[in-house]
DNA sequence: AGCACA
């Protein structure tokens, strides 16, 4: 079995060639951190050949974003996504009904769709009781010029040209291309769910093990942590119940901080239940909210027999 | 930053 583009280096350790074109926007996928990307060039080239990560142009890679309250602004929509792998704009519609929608553009599909597990049904808003539905767009964002740059407060190198507003003063539009954004300077929001962990997971299918947050495997129970001290099994319940598959929860609060295990029917239920309430914020809990990990082994496993 | 119960 030996196919391959290129010939291999004679010696086991060299610098990877480079790789075929279609191959090189994987380069995003890289653990905690972006590859440096080259800066964009001063004079167009928004999505001509010289773009060297550009994606096949067929394949949808923008995601719909509904459900989302009509206050959200255009920062809240661009910290839900920035930090995916291959996350390249996001875009803010609101104003014209009490819900508003966003569209968060990627570099390729299975990135686009990868933040699309991640974040559907995350809750946006507990109070509000507001969970956000993710899905392909219809079509991909067609590439406007990214002239109308929401002024992002870390960047602040660059205002926004005021000859070149949206329509309708309704959009904002988010661009971070080539900008490796390590700065977690306002990603406090109060009553918004803060995402907060992504796996460096390479997966893109269904499959449920996709983005384990932390370093347990799937498991169909939770591990909760992070728990204010007044928390109570009730408020807990009332909040993992909601969730489809739920079966039970058990609070244990002997030792260190208060913790749960929250056992689901299934790997599927438990990982959508992690995704959607990561980091969520209880009236009794600090200010990070919640964590919320696979549990290391199933709650109540016996044998039946 | 903490994983029990059967």
């Amino acid at each position: 079995m030996a196919s391959s583009y290129y010939n291999p280096p004679p010696s086991s350790y060299a610098a990877p060639p480079a790789p075929p074109p279609g191959a090189s926007a994987y380069a995003y996928r890289h653990h905690a951190a972006y590859l440096p990307q080259p800066p964009p060039p001063a004079y167009g080239g928004y999505f001509d050949r010289a773009e060297p990560l550009a994606p096949p142009r067929d394949e949808l890679r923008t995601l719909f974003i509904a459900g989302l309250p009509a206050d959200v602004k255009p920062r809240e929509v661009y910290n839900l996504f920035r930090d995916f792998p291959g996350y390249v704009s996001s875009h803010l519609r609101s104003g014209k009904s009490p819900q508003s929608y966003a569209f968060a553009v990627f570099a390729d599909q299975p990135s686009a769709l990868a933040a699309m597990s991640a974040t559907n049904g995350l809750t946006f808003d507990l109070e509000k009781n507001c969970s956000i539905h993710v899905d392909l767009a219809k079509a991909n964002s067609r590439p406007k010029r990214p002239r109308t740059d929401y002024d992002f407060p870390t960047s602040g190198k660059k205002s926004r040209n005021p000859r070149d507003l949206p329509d309708s003063g309704a959009g904002s539009n988010i661009h971070m291309s080539g900008m490796g954004n390590s700065s977690h300077s306002l990603n406090a929001y109060p009553s918004a769910q803060r995402y907060a962990n992504i796996g460096s997971s390479t997966a893109f299918s269904k499959d449920p093990s996709m983005f384990a947050p932390q370093t347990n495997p799937p498991c169909p129970t939770l591990f909760v942590a992070n728990l204010g001290q007044s928390v109570s099994e009730r408020e807990l319940t009332d909040v993992f119940s909601s969730c489809e598959g739920f079966i039970k929860l058990k609070m244990q609060n002997k030792f260190g901080g208060p913790v749960a295990f929250v056992d689901f029917k299934d790997e599927y239920s438990s990982t959508e239940a992690l995704n959607r309430l990561q980091g969520a914020i209880l009236h009794s809990s600090p200010g990070e909210g919640m964590r919320v990990e696979y549990a290391k082994s199933r709650m109540g496993l016996r044998r039946r027999s």
